[in-house]
RNA sequence: UCCUCGGUAGCUCAGAGGCAGAGCAAGCGGCUGUUAACCGCUGGGUCGUAGGUUCGAAUCCUACCCGGGGAGCCA
């Protein structure tokens, strides 16, 4: 048994292929099946000349997903998918499938999650689930040769850590614990004891937060750092994701085309420095001359596009009556994208108006919405890093500048394109004193802080880390819409199943 | 929690007070190279649920359920 993916090395070779009717034609003498096997999609050839009845006969039975084993020869042909198809002498059938839920026609999402167990089988959630294992390893491999040692922070914890998310409750003996929702008060404990460390693991929040951007159970990748200062942390942070984009562009071309990514934007945050601007700058950008201009440039983009789309409309409703059948198929179907489409534009539209408001009225002080982070993004061409935010806005444990009081050492990372916060860092509070003080003034209870707080009580260091989220990261690259694409069994709010 | 859009055949949708429709899928037949193949025929309905208005409701009204997108919050 050979995989799809080496058959360029069995040209003109006899080779057996394993796996499932992806799809398949037929006419009078010849049948087409494409055969998927985990690592790429073959066609093969039934040619009724060539085979004997039975062979014919079973290949006439197949349905889409069917499994079975097929063998004949490798050839060369442009006209087939991936350039090699296999023209078949024998065929054995391992089951002929149930009538499939999803055919090669369009879906609704609904559908396609209530069939995620068998919607990954499909092309692009194959290739986006292929992408994510890319970008896993890529982690790992960065960290790794940097000498990081992974470690598991635990995932009930016996309070909530930072007080301000909803944490999923659970009874633990008679006790309640909470589903984690981050591991770096675990990750800064065996910073001290390795020096540098990472998580990698589930995380839950149990926020009702229904957008593209949110996961109630998330993968997050924590590394945290001894003796790094701010500075260290955006380095490390831009180096890792450098690192992943080359990774993933390098050994995953294929998927990136089959997902139709322009990697126009990727290849230019691998060669070009992250930029790097303080809030008080990003404050500044947001109020200016320009971002209103690029606003309003988008409102005349978006009012032209919903003209041009009204016309296209009125026009091809006027051919559709004269028209042969499949012609007006074709027309049906562009309707139904311009419809799509005009919703999309009238949703801006409605928007715009919206992100003026909230970017004139922006105060210093205040944190960034997701369309402020949208508006800062969009006039970059490489991931933006912002750092040093106003305090009051950040958690507690994160170290004040000492240049100005009112600053948090703190930094998030903005992916180009619209796609927002992927990191979000700082570096640590590492007094005793003023860290009590902080615990204090956020309300906290100190004595579930008490072995938090031995970490400054016996060698205190400066250290920093962050987090990077897997799913965001993952849509980022693959350039899906969203985030439950990116994560093979979503969990999201009303989602448990499958 | 709030705003907004939606729920009609297995799937994607049209129908906007007056006979329940199309394409695909399924079944049968036809076609030597198909790429979401194509052509013909056949079967297929709790119009999300409950109530109301009306001679008459998929269509109008009310409540609820479910889903999409967004706000808040965040990775």
């Amino acid at each position: 048994m050979i995989y799809i993916n080496q058959l360029s090395q069995h040209e003109n070779k006899s080779v057996t292929l394993k796996g499932w009717v992806y799809n398949n034609r037929s006419s009078k003498s010849l049948i087409f099946i494409e055969l998927r096997d985990g690592t790429g999609i073959c066609q093969c050839v039934v040619s009724k000349a060539d085979v004997d009845g039975r062979v014919w006969e079973d290949a006439g039975l197949l349905r889409q997903e069917s499994s079975l084993e097929v063998s004949g020869k490798v050839v060369k042909d442009d006209r087939s998918i991936g350039g090699y198809e296999l023209h078949v002498t024998g065929l054995e059938i391992v089951q002929i499938a149930d009538e499939y839920p999803i055919t090669p026609k369009e879906h609704g999402v609904e559908f396609l999650m209530e069939n995620r167990h068998l919607w990954l089988r499909s092309q692009r959630q194959w290739a986006a689930m292929r992408v994510r294992n890319a970008i896993v390893f890529a982690i790992h491999t960065f960290f790794q040769n940097r000498e990081f040692l992974q470690l598991d922070a635990p995932i009930f914890t016996g309070n909530a850590a930072e007080g301000t998310t909803t944490l999923f409750e659970t009874d633990y003996f008679e006790e309640k614990a909470y589903l984690t929702q981050s591991g770096q008060l675990y990750a800064e404990a065996m910073a001290m004891a390795h020096g540098r460390v990472y998580t990698f693991g589930p995380t839950f929040r149990a926020e009702k937060s229904k957008t593209r951007r949110h996961l109630t159970e998330f993968w997050m990748i924590e590394p945290e750092m001894a003796y790094y200062d701010l500075d260290m942390n955006m380095d490390l942070a831009e180096e890792m994701i450098k690192s992943i984009l080359s990774e993933v562009l390098s050994k995953c071309r294929n998927e990136l085309e089959i997902l139709e990514r322009d990697t126009t934007y990727l290849k230019q945050a691998i060669k070009n420095d992250f930029h790097r601007i303080t809030y008080t700058n990003a404050v500044d950008i947001l109020k200016s001359r320009k971002t209103a201009g690029v606003l309003e440039k988008m409102t005349e983009e978006r009012d032209q596009e919903k003209q041009d789309l009204n016309n296209e409309l009125e026009e091809i409703g006027k051919e559709r009556g004269s028209e042969k059948k499949w012609r007006k198929a074709q027309i049906d179907q562009r309707v139904k994208e311009i419809y799509a489409r005009l919703d999309q534009v009238k949703e801006d539209l409605r928007n715009i108006p919206v992100w003026e408001k909230s970017v004139s009225e922006f105060k210093w002080g205040n944190d960034f919405g997701g369309s402020d982070e949208t508006i800062l993004t969009m006039q970059f061409d490489a991931p933006v890093i912002i750092h040093r935010y106003p305090a009051e806005v950040k958690a507690f444990y994160m170290k004040r500048d000492p240049a100005d009081e009112k600053l948090a050492l703190a930094m998030d990372v903005l992916a180009p394109e619209g796609y927002g916060e992927i990191i979000g860092g700082s570096q640590r509070e590492d007094s005793l004193s003023v860290l009590k003080k902080r615990i204090e003034e956020h309300n906290l209870p100190e004595d579930a802080f008490k072995w938090y707080l031995d970490l400054r009580r016996y060698g205190t260091v400066p250290h920093s880390g962050y987090g990077l989220g897997l799913e965001r990261t993952v849509s980022w690259i693959c350039g899906l819409s969203h985030v439950r694409e990116t994560i093979p069994f979503p969990r999201m709010l009303g989602r448990l199943t499958p």
